[in-house]
DNA sequence: AGTATTCTTTTCATTGAATGAAAAGAATAC
DNA sequence: GTATTCTTTTCATTCAATGAAAAGAATACT
């Protein structure tokens, strides 16, 4: 028999489920029903009992207009996640001080795949650039947390994304695996790294991992988008940032969390 | 002898799989296959089959040790709800120059049903106090934030949480109707509420609504657990920031979220 | 080491819960 | 006034979900 016999989607009515809440993206976090039935791909009338039940279980919520949103308890369940419960949590008065101290723009980021992802960003700013938004995937060759994350992990690792085509994000990135791989070389060594226009022009950072028992387990990175300050005055205090939350996650850890680590 | 507690019958898949995900709580972020199904009330086999496509859709992850955590897409969807795309995400910045200028502890809340909800808290402190953890639910009659938001809510909301049952949190807890009820309208006039150890002993809190076009969205709080300071200095800074946000709101408003608010 | 206990994974016959086309009912546009 | 799009309900069909049972791992206890 040939595999088109079975092609025609085997969908388990959890997979469905998951396709009507995975059809809310940043773009359309609020959708009507047949809207919400043509992003999932099914049936309205199946859209429209699943999400009866989803809307039971405050997993979707309907406003007003009828128009469907994600609903207030995915939410409070994403605070349970490792990323949040175990680290963000932890984070969060480090980098609150060093946001202090320093008046930039402060981002905590974590290995997600092959990717990296921002957790949480501090800034004074009132306007919220889509590129850095918390949640957002970044490439892990092309930013300051991203190299540093890179820099430290396995090299395993580092060489499964140095394998991978390096996408030129604008004219300043590195797309040549060996100079890549240099730079990271160098970063280990020195314990940070930096990052001028290779992924966003106009943004500078730099970046200091966050290294438990061995392990990356996230990236600390101050970002100045306007180039007037020179960010290398903010590495002592980038540093105390990133020990302390090591030396934190280090007491807080085997208590409640796993690993955080993109490779397992 | 086995007490055989009626167990849930006649419940669809996604209650199933709802329930699965349920299971987990701040106390019980990571469980084993077993704990889980016992958590879940329900056969093991079931949940093996029901986890496993969870963890197909990254709603569930699996550590090393082949505990189950709640996944990151979990946590990257809970970020597309309205609440934190369209509250939180906004007043970061606010709430971030107010704790800059105060140097305390501040909060962002809004109304739940009944109770209040953390939405954000700002703190230097390293420990964490679980009682005002982010997605913890508070009572709207013994806190600041939770008063400054009960005082701004429409008539027929506030009476219909007076005639509940004011459980005493300390002693010194208004649970007296008439009381409470002359409180709430001098906060309405004042423009923010007050509120000493009335949730726990030692905090102190004041707080302000964020309104938007007559109706509460949410509330900021500025708390103190040693009393050391007089908060009254910080009420100006206070309603700058909570009428900076409510402006901020207006603005993005419409684009793109709905109603926040508790009553529908 | 040997046995008991608890946990995880796989299997499979059974069935009832999920399905979606279709049509009715609302709302909106033209 | 009617055409169009969206929402809700119905229902006969069937296919996917079910969970008991047993095998397979891992861990604890003697």
């Amino acid at each position: 028999m040939t595999e088109e016999l079975y092609k025609n989607q085997a969908k388990s009515v959890i997979a469905r489920a998951l396709a009507v809440l995975g059809a809310f993206d940043v773009e359309h976090p609020l959708l009507t029903l047949s809207q919400l039935a043509r992003r999932a791909g099914l049936p309205v009338a199946t859209v429209y009992r699943l999400a009866g039940e989803l809307e039971d279980g405050r997993f979707l919520h309907r406003d007003g207009a009828g128009r469907y949103g994600l609903g207030v308890r995915l939410w409070e369940m994403g605070l349970l996640t490792p990323v949040h419960g175990g680290l963000r949590e932890t984070a969060m008065p480090f980098l609150l001080n060093l946001h202090y101290e320093c008046g930039e723009t402060v981002q905590l980021a974590v290995c997600e795949g092959t990717d990296a992802i921002y957790i949480e960003k501090l800034t004074s700013e009132v306007s919220v650039p889509v590129k850095s938004r918390v949640g957002a995937h970044i490439p892990l060759h092309a930013t300051g947390v991203g190299k540093a994350l890179l820099a430290f992990s396995p090299d395993a690792f580092i060489d499964a994304i140095l394998t991978m085509p390096l996408k030129a994000h604008t004219s300043s990135t590195l797309t040549e695996r060996r100079v890549l791989s240099r730079q990271l070389n160098q970063i280990a060594q020195r314990g940070y790294a930096q990052s001028d226009a290779e992924y966003q022009l106009g943004a500078t950072s730099i970046a200091a991992p966050v290294v438990v028992r061995g392990t990356v387990k996230a990236a600390i990175g101050i970002v100045n988008y306007s180039a007037r300050d020179d960010l290398a005055q903010y590495v002592p205090a980038l540093l105390r940032a990133t020990n302390g939350l090591a030396l934190r996650l280090e007491d807080v850890e085997g208590t409640a969390y796993p690993s955080l680590s993109g490779l397992e």
